[in-house]
RNA sequence: GGAGGGGUGGCAGAGCGGUCAAAUGCAACGGACUGUAAAUCCGUCGACUUAGGUCUACGAAAGUUCAAAUCUUUCCCCCUCCA
């Protein structure tokens, strides 16, 4: 049942990427000409460069462009080099640290190369533009920002935001810096529509303050109107975010994490994920979907390895995917040891302890945090359990000319020897 | 500028001269059960160690003391109220 005109939305509701829409009638009247007529509509998505890659947490709206550019589309990527050295105060308590101009530069490549795994980039009609606030902000007139945005900004509304009434509430600081975000932000939005000819922005659901100060500003320096879309925030069963895996964050860059521990995130999610995360994750068609996720118990792991295969293969490409998938099976079904796992080349197994293997190849960050994981029976050799702490490698334990090491029931390593 | 409150482990948050490597909760990690799931249960959670200890840590520095996260002084930072 289609209830919007709209390819785009229809998606986007049909596979769970909807959370709020500004005006959401209007939006699809507006999708639906530019669709019909053959005439992308322009849309953009902010991110800041606080980091040089993006990570699972930032897939959800990264694929909305994806389907957004898919449905015949321009998707605009805008790195806020301006709006970093302000710092976003959503969600947060504390002003964030300054970044250097070194880094800036450093994680705006860093953006780039993240957004162009799932954006096409290039100079046709609806291929992606990357652009950067800092083109327009950075010789901005102080007084003449006042007086021109300034003036549609009225404090009383600002403070009832939820970025800054939260901030308040919790009684936690706020600097008159950070308060000043959503006009920048806002003044991005109009200078996309300004200058592309943009009136769309999409994002996570916490940017929603940030996008009516656009829309708002939109309607009242040009009497137009933007439009403004959100995605619902993803979480897991217990409510957490998605996007971290052992306490880390699931980088979409690869030399950030390899794409055996990317598809790795995906293979473990949990069972009640599985639907939502091949409907938000790939671009796998809903029939398929649907008979996928109506699998039980164990053959729902059969969807979890064509979710962690898509996924892959959308961020890291094909081959990568497959390797991932083929060393998985090898390690987890096989109780081989596959190609792409972690490993260490030694130049010789003299004197190496088994402790100092899982300290070398970075499973453990210390020695007694490794004879601690040893005393639990959690670290194994040749898939055989390590009992003695002081446990020196020899040749003996080369097979094929290598040694498996595992911690745990999922982290597994190879030692090489030159 | 004035008055008061506060800065403790990844986070939250106790402790307020020795028994403190620091309660408790969350997160994390290992084990059991399973399906590389969830839930549950058990265990671990500063570093080094010849396992007896040694070292580093409670915003920073100096001091008092046999002994300091705890007391004193100075400095830095934050919050609240007043001007």
């Amino acid at each position: 049942m289609s209830t919007f005109k709209s390819q785009f939305i229809n998606i986007m509701v049909e596979r769970g990427f909807y959370n709020q829409c500004t005006n959401e009638s209007g939006f699809d009247d507006y999708l639906y000409e530019c669709e019909k007529s053959g005439k992308p509509a322009v849309g953009y998505l902010g991110s800041d460069p606080t980091g040089d890659s993006l990570h699972v947490g930032h897939i959800v709206p990264l694929m909305m462009l994806r389907w957004f550019q898919k449905c015949g589309h321009k998707p605009l990527t805008l790195v806020g080099g301006a709006t970093a050295r302000i710092g976003d105060p959503s969600g947060k308590d504390k002003l964030r640290p300054f970044l250097s101009e070194e880094t800036l530069a450093e994680n705006i490549k860093g953006l780039k190369k993240s957004f162009s795994k799932f954006l096409k980039f290039g100079n046709g009609c609806n291929d992606a533009l990357m652009v950067d606030n800092w083109d327009w902000f950075k010789d901005i007139n102080y007084l003449a920002f006042l007086r021109d945005i300034g003036t549609y900004y009225s404090v009383n509304r600002m403070l009832t935001m939820d970025s800054v009434k939260s901030r308040l509430e919790r009684e936690q600081p706020m600097s008159f810096l950070e308060f000043n975000y959503m006009l920048l932000q806002g003044y991005d939005f109009c200078e996309l529509y300004k200058n592309y000819g943009c009136r769309c922005q999409i994002a996570g659901s916490d940017q929603w303050g940030n996008i009516t100060s656009g829309t708002e500003l939109g309607r009242r320096k040009y009497d137009v109107e933007l439009f403004g879309f959100t995605s619902p925030i993803i979480t897991d069963s217990n409510g957490k975010k998605m996007g971290k895996s052992e306490g880390n964050a699931v980088w979409i860059n690869e030399e950030k994490l390899s794409s055996y521990d990317y598809y790795q995130y995906f293979r473990n999610i949990g069972d009640a994920e599985v639907g939502k995360c091949l409907r938000i994750y790939t671009d796998l068609p809903l029939d398929e979907i649907k008979k996928l996720e109506a699998l039980k118990d164990k053959e729902i792991n059969e969807a979890k390895k064509i979710l962690a295969f898509e996924a892959t293969k959308i961020c890291r490409g094909e081959e990568e995917a497959q390797n991932a998938q083929t060393t998985a099976t090898n390690v987890f079904e096989q109780g081989m040891a596959g190609g792409e796992l972690p490993s260490l080349t030694l130049p010789s197994l003299e004197n190496i302890s088994v402790i100092d293997a899982f300290l070398q190849i970075g499973f453990v960050n210390s020695k007694g945090e490794a004879r601690r994981l040893i005393k639990q029976a959690g670290l194994k050799l040749n898939d055989a359990v390590i009992t003695d702490e002081n446990y020196k490698l020899s040749s003996q334990d080369v097979i094929n000319g290598q040694i498996k090491i595992s911690q745990g029931k999922k982290k597994h390593g190879l030692i090489k020897v030159k």
